[in-house]
RNA sequence: GCCGAAGUGGCGGAAUUGGCAGACGCGCUGGACUCAAAAUCCAGUCUAGCUAACCCUAGGUGGGGGUUCGACUCCCCCCUUCGGCACCA
């Protein structure tokens, strides 16, 4: 007989329903507790069996919790803007909207389905307005602030008029400079240009990434995965919106190093920052007066920089190429721009061509030959740098093709067979009149060459980022409009906040604009407006922001999801932030995780959160393979629908069946024997508490129980208490098959351990436990119920097998009291039969004693 | 090429301040119940040798070496798989 999972699963649903069961108190005095899933985006074809493996996780980890007495903030909600449902849209002309709408509802009912202890009163989702009005006003926020380095914080953009005003740029690093009085007497268009230069959120022409039968442009971090499915991704020079993130790179990287998240994406997010240490030095053009600025990290092996390259697009190469050089080079770079930066990194050998002018190495105090190259990039350093072949192996390549000196500055070890010699080692070659390197190692040659360079002026230490600006605006229909004006005399208004949320508008049709702008470009009503404040007439920004706007700060609208007054409150966020588990997929690791980070941090500079890092713990749930251990594909067949898995076995048997295929972060086959496992072990479970009757099974008695039984039953207490604080929900799942194993045995079984085990039982099987609460009698939810205790003096067990060794071989054993002396261990040994046999007539060289383990005796002839 | 994680039965996986390898589950084999099946229950299940059987013996955690009374666990070298980065100067 099968216990009647349906029934009791849609019972105790509409129960936790009903009952507002998981509703947070978000006023609550219990300690709190925040534990969060990333919010899925609900796409047409449904929950996939991955999505239940992060979620019961997080919600078995919430209801342990809630019965440990703390508040719990467990919210679930719909990441819903992006191209998918807008290329349905172009197809079909049904709007996004509709077709959005109907996805989150078969997403809601299928997680509903698994019985998870969300608190769906506080579900949110990006496409609607009351939600988007928020994502606009950080952009806002984010639009009038700038990054003050001296501060190292984000401040609003009226402090630094205020400072412009007053004092000029003077004290500003790196800003073009402007005295008060010019400041003030800035046309309103003078102004504005000038601040752009400093707002966390901007316009820029640069060339970016353009994928034509998307229809938009890319971000850098995004190119990989529309490539990889077989689009083209070219370069473009166009006018975009961009996030200043670079501003945070630092503090991006040190602020992560407190963070508990997995090493794999602290190295990506490391790698993707890409911080490293050099120096720019300066080269002086023969017979020139302009000079080259390179970037490079190994200042100390200058001696051997035998020439210097400059990427194809550097502002110089015009200006200092030899002139018969011209039509040759302009070949050259437009080949080279046209590459993406994909393809550059994709060929294997290099290019180049000399321009034939010269630099003096100021070193050597030689003049050294001008190249370009195209494996020399303008986006990083300088867009220049100064070749030694003899330390890098992308320069020697390079020397070799054209026949350019080599010269080695760091002696390589004798046996040293390669070419480039990159690692440490005593610098050689490397002295003039007035500084030598020789002889010292890497480091110190370093710190030496940048002081000398320094004092001639010809050279700074400098720390260079990889990371680059956030390509922030979409030629998209179906996400959050920016909500900004673009004046007819060129300055830029932002939509006021009491006008916001800036609505999309309906479109008949869905298609790209043809051009290279939103299909929002067509809406002309929407698009033309009149600037209330200046009364100039304007055109709307017409591209939307990327899916990854709205996932940037979800978590903090769940903690106060209905104010109309702000996106959330100040002291809710004191109160509940930040949260303390976070569990995803891998694939966010640099995109989600870097850009949610990235806005936390400007929140907190201008004083809206109070911490710095949004997400304290991380877990990625590992990937779940098909039956055949390949990864699941509608093309393979392999693909698992929960919904089918749910209506063989219950949902109780696919948690339980996820959390038992292994461990959380691994990746793992999906196998339908081992959910029909589970599903066994469940209906023992049944079995266990209830009778055919459908009463309490008549062997459970109030009585007390067995020694040997207590013991089994504080050791289950115990190690599902801990495997699910430290998230090991497989092994949790084994000790409770254990327990039921034993408990199944008992003629009498006694009431009091069995009533603890449901409970055990109930953040994992939270249906099957319920009903059989329900049935030994309790006329609430066990939700709320005390988490059961044990003693640490009845998880011991009384008595120890100790293994007797001979030469480290296990040859028998004793069973003893626990903390049975060494003495008495010793002597059971020399008595015991086997270890005597074994020992006959040979010497004893040693005798090791562990307590409450082992003996072993050292022998020899 | 570099960085990170991992390699344990037929399968998923347990076991870490170094101390009984293979918990738990799946599968398989045999048995009980049944007219029969399903379901359920019981027993067995790392390999090889020896055995009628139990015993016993030897080997065994990707491969090789080392440290140690004792190594899945620590150290060195190598191989494989997965993930990431990859002209970033």
């Amino acid at each position: 007989m099968r216990y009647d999972f349906a029934v009791i699963e849609s019972k105790w649903q509409k129960y936790w329903d009903d009952h507002q069961t998981f509703r947070t108190d978000i006023l609550s005095s219990k300690p709190k507790l925040y534990v969060l899933d990333m919010f899925p985006y609900p796409s047409g074809a449904g929950l996939h069996v991955g999505h239940p493996e992060g979620y019961t996780a997080t919600d078995i980890f919430c209801r342990y919790k809630r019965m440990k007495g703390f508040e719990v903030l467990h919210p679930m909600g719909w990441d819903a803007f992006g191209l998918p449902a807008e290329r349905y849209a172009m197809q079909t002309n049904i709007h996004p909207r509709i077709t959005t709408e109907e996805n989150i509802n078969t997403f809601r009912r299928q997680i509903k389905m698994l019985g998870l202890s969300y608190d769906w009163s506080r579900e949110v989702n990006t496409t609607d307005p009351k939600y988007y009005k928020w994502t606009q006003w950080i952009f806002l926020q984010l639009y009038n602030a700038w990054y003050d380095r001296r501060a190292k914080k984000a401040r609003r953009i009226e402090e630094l008029e205020r400072e412009l005003q007053q004092r000029g740029s003077a004290d500003i690093a790196g800003a073009p400079f402007v005295s008060p009085n010019e400041w003030q007497a800035f046309t309103r268009k003078q102004k504005h240009d000038y601040l752009s230069q400093f707002r966390l959120a901007y316009v820029a022409e640069i060339p970016v990434n353009w994928c034509e039968q998307l229809g938009t442009v890319l971000a850098n971090e995004e190119i990989d995965e529309w490539v990889e499915k077989g689009y083209k991704v070219e370069r473009r020079p166009m006018r975009q919106w961009m996030m200043r993130i670079t501003a945070y790179a630092e503090r991006l990287l040190e602020d992560a190093a407190e963070l508990d998240w997995p090493e794999s994406t602290q190295e990506q997010q490391r790698n993707w920052i890409g911080r490293s240490e050099g120096a720019f030095i300066d080269f002086a053009v023969v017979e020139r007066n302009e000079r080259i600025r390179v970037y490079t990290t190994r200042p100390d092996t200058i001696f051997g920089a035998t020439y210097i390259v400059l990427a194809p697009e550097h502002p110089l190469v015009e200006t200092i190429s030899h002139p018969e050089k011209a039509s040759e080079i302009k070949r050259y770079k437009e080949i080279a721009t046209r590459k993406s930066e994909v393809d550059r990194g994709t060929e294997k050998t290099k290019t180049g061509l000399f321009t034939g002018a010269h630099v003096i190495n100021p070193a050597t105090g030689k003049p050294i030959p001008i190249w370009i190259a195209d494996y020399v990039l303008l986006g990083y350093g300088t867009g220049a740098i100064m070749a030694v072949p003899g330390q890098d192996e992308r320069d020697w390549e390079f020397a070799e093709s054209f026949n350019l000196p080599i010269v080695r500055t760091v002696q390589p070890p004798p046996d040293w067979t390669g070419k480039a010699y990159v690692d440490d080692g005593v610098a050689i070659n490397s002295a003039n009149p007035e500084i030598s390197l020789d002889g010292l190692g890497v480091s110190e040659a370093k710190s030496k060459i940048i002081n000398w360079l320094e004092r001639k002026g010809i050279g700074k230490a400098s720390t260079q980022f990889k990371l680059r600006d956030w390509l922030f605006s979409r030629q998209r229909y179906w996400g959050e409009p920016i909500p900004i004006i673009h004046l007819e005399d060129g300055t830029m208004a932002t939509v006021p906040e009491a006008d916001l949320p800036l609505l999309l508008p309906d479109l008949e049709k869905f298609q790209p604009s043809g051009t290279t702008e939103s299909p929002l470009a067509l809406a002309s009503n929407w698009v033309a407006v009149v600037d209330k404040e200046t009364g100039l007439t304007g055109r709307r920004e017409t591209n939307t922001m990327p899916q990854w706007a709205g996932s940037c700060w979800y978590y903090l609208r769940y903690i106060d999801p209905y104010s109309t007054e702000v996106f959330c409150s100040k002291t809710l966020e004191q109160a509940w932030m930040p949260v303390q588990l976070y569990v995803g997929g891998s694939e966010h690791a640099v995109l989600h995780l870097m850009y949610a980070r990235f806005w936390h941090k400007a929140l907190y500079d201008l004083g809206y959160v109070t911490t710095k890092e949004p997400f304290l713990k991380l877990r990625h749930q590992g990937t779940i393979l098909g039956e055949d251990s390949r990864k699941m594909s509608k093309s393979r067949g392999n693909v698992v629908n929960p919904d089918e898995v749910v209506k063989e076995y219950g949902a109780d048997s696919v948690r339980l069946f996820e959390m038992f295929m292994g461990p959380l972060e691994e990746m793992k086959p999906w196998s339908t024997r081992g959910v029909e496992g589970v599903f066994r072990f469940l209906n023992r479970v049944w079995r266990l508490f209830v009778g055919s009757d459908g009463k309490v099974e008549s062997s459970i008695k109030d009585c007390t129980a067995t020694a040997e039984f207590e013991r089994v039953y504080h050791q289950t207490v115990k190690k599902v208490g801990e495997d699910i604080e430290s998230l090991r929900f497989n092994t949790a799942i084994s000790q409770m098959m254990i327990f039921v194993n034993e408990a199944t045995k008992l003629e009498v079984k006694p009431l009091r351990e069995l009533k603890g085990f449901v409970l055990l039982l109930a953040p994992f099987a939270p249906h099957i436990a319920e009903e059989i609460w329900s049935i030994l009698g309790s006329r609430s939810s066990l939700a709320y119920e005390p988490w059961p205790q044990f003693h640490e003096s009845k998880v011991k067990e009384s008595k120890v097998e100790v293994v007797l060794q001979v030469n480290g071989k296990l040859r028998s054993k004793v069973l003893v009291e626990i903390d049975t002396p060494e003495g008495e261990l010793e002597r059971l040994a020399n008595e015991d039969e086997v270890i005597r046999r074994h020992c006959d007539g040979k010497k004893i060289l040693k005798k090791i004693v562990v307590k409450n383990k082992l003996v072993n005796l050292v022998v020899g002839n």
